[in-house]
DNA sequence: TGTCCTTTGAAGTCT
DNA sequence: AGACTTCAAAGGACA
């Protein structure tokens, strides 16, 4: 069960579907991996350039159907590597002596002298670095790289003053390293001597580990978005965090991923309205799967299309083994803690109607009501077509996870 | 220029 | 309670 959290009770999420995939046979498909070879890799590699096109005509469910074999036994050189790892590693990353880089083990080679904890121990960075990203900041959003090391006159204890009572928790350095101006407030201990901006890693390439007591975020009082959010869309703490998007002007750290957090498409009309800043969603386990692996796809199958490129991540998620999963569940559990913590008030809802909140107001509520209406029709014209696995499943009721039903086999 | 595609998971809404 | 809906990322394709 990837029940990681430790008796909190804090979801992890897919329970279900973790456990029906132990069900599924992963002894066998270790061992069909672990037999593949690079000729499977490239034979694969063809094929699945072929279905991304394929999938573009009506018939992809019939042709995924056929593909289905193949895909179950994706062969993730990465994770013959892992499964050495893991038992090196007895037991896996929730035994913290035994797992002491997590999650520094999603540093990208360069900074792994050596990379036996990475969980794609290949070549390929796990992190994607686009944009001139810190290689945790794609899974760590709220990284301190988005803030400059040069602005250490910021209030030393900003919450204080707000009335915003936070924890003193060192966690928190640990999990994001956060700037000195940011949640540093949040944990005076904290300084950013101590937390060194990236590419300034610690001589061993590794930061501290994620301890396993991060405050419940219950435990923050919650308030508002206008005391959460300051009027540039700062945090009162005076972290600008990547996930809010400034009413105003371009962000200080322009060179940081914004994008991330930032629907670009919005970004135009932002000079003419003044417009809430939006936080976007904490990423999910899959999301940050998909970040981590997006490039390594694109790389070995040349595709470009994210569409394809995300079936195929898909399909090799399903592939990963629990502990692998867990991985990814237990970053996305932190990524909701902090975000928690760094906007209490924040609810998803209020991304349900972003385009509405914003700028474009009463036109986006109508457009969203269209939107609604599309995609209501949409799901009732997809009721007649098996279409994707996963739809295929809700239909018939099967497992998430592991059944895959007739059609879609 | 905006929307769709495609995936999974989290969280919100609806029945 | 369970089903349904939306949104997170990504970037090419298309209207």
């Amino acid at each position: 069960m990837p029940q990681l959290s430790s008796g909190g009770g804090d979801d992890l999420g897919a329970n279900d579907e973790m456990i029906s995939f132990k069900d599924e046979g992963e002894q066998e498909e270790k061992i069909q991996e672990n037999a593949f070879t690079e000729r499977d890799l490239a034979d694969l590699k063809s094929s699945l350039v072929n279905e991304s096109e394929i999938n573009q005509s009506p018939n992809a469910a019939a042709v995924r159907r056929g593909q289905q074999g193949e895909q179950r036994g994706f062969p993730d050189k990465h994770r013959e590597h892992l499964d050495v790892v893991s038992k090196q590693q007895d037991g896996g990353m929730y035994k913290s002596p035994g797992y002491p880089g997590y999650p520094f083990l999603m540093l990208p080679d360069p900074y792994l002298p050596n990379s036996s904890v990475s969980p794609s121990s290949n070549k390929v960075s796990v992190v994607q670095q686009s944009h001139g990203m810190h290689p945790l900041t794609s899974l760590l959003p709220y990284s301190n790289d988005h803030f400059s090391p040069s602005s250490p006159h910021l209030p030393t204890d900003m919450s204080q003053k707000t009335g915003v009572h936070r924890h003193q928790s060192q966690d928190l350095s640990g999990y994001y390293s956060l700037p000195p101006g940011g949640v540093s407030q949040i944990t005076p201990s904290m300084s950013w001597q101590s937390q060194p901006v990236y590419p300034a890693l610690s001589p061993c390439g590794f930061r501290q580990p994620y301890p396993s007591n991060l405050p419940s975020a219950s435990s923050y009082s919650r308030f508002s978005h206008s005391l959460m959010l300051g009027p540039s869309g700062m945090h009162p703490t005076g972290i600008p965090h990547p996930a809010i998007v400034p009413p105003t002007g371009k962000q200080d750290h322009e060179q940081y991923d914004r994008s991330m957090y930032v629907k670009p498409q919005m970004e135009p009309k932002r000079e003419k309205e003044p417009k809430k800043p939006v936080i976007k969603k904490p990423l999910n386990a899959f999301m940050l799967y998909m970040k981590e692996m997006r490039a390594k796809v694109i790389a070995e199958c040349t595709l470009k299309e994210s569409a394809a490129i995300n079936q195929i991540l898909g399909r090799r998620w399903h592939a990963l083994t629990r502990e692998e999963q867990a991985k990814y569940y237990e970053l996305a559990r932190k990524e909701r803690q902090l975000h928690m913590q760094l906007y209490p008030t924040w609810s998803a809802r209020d991304n349900y109607e972003a385009g509405l909140s914003g700028v474009a107001g009463e036109k986006n509520k109508a457009d969203w009501g269209k939107k609604k209406r599309r995609k209501r029709e949409k799901q009732q014209d997809s009721n007649t077509d098996p279409g994707s696995p996963k739809k295929c499943r809700a239909r018939f009721g099967l497992n998430q996870q592991t059944d895959w039903c007739g059609p879609c086999r």
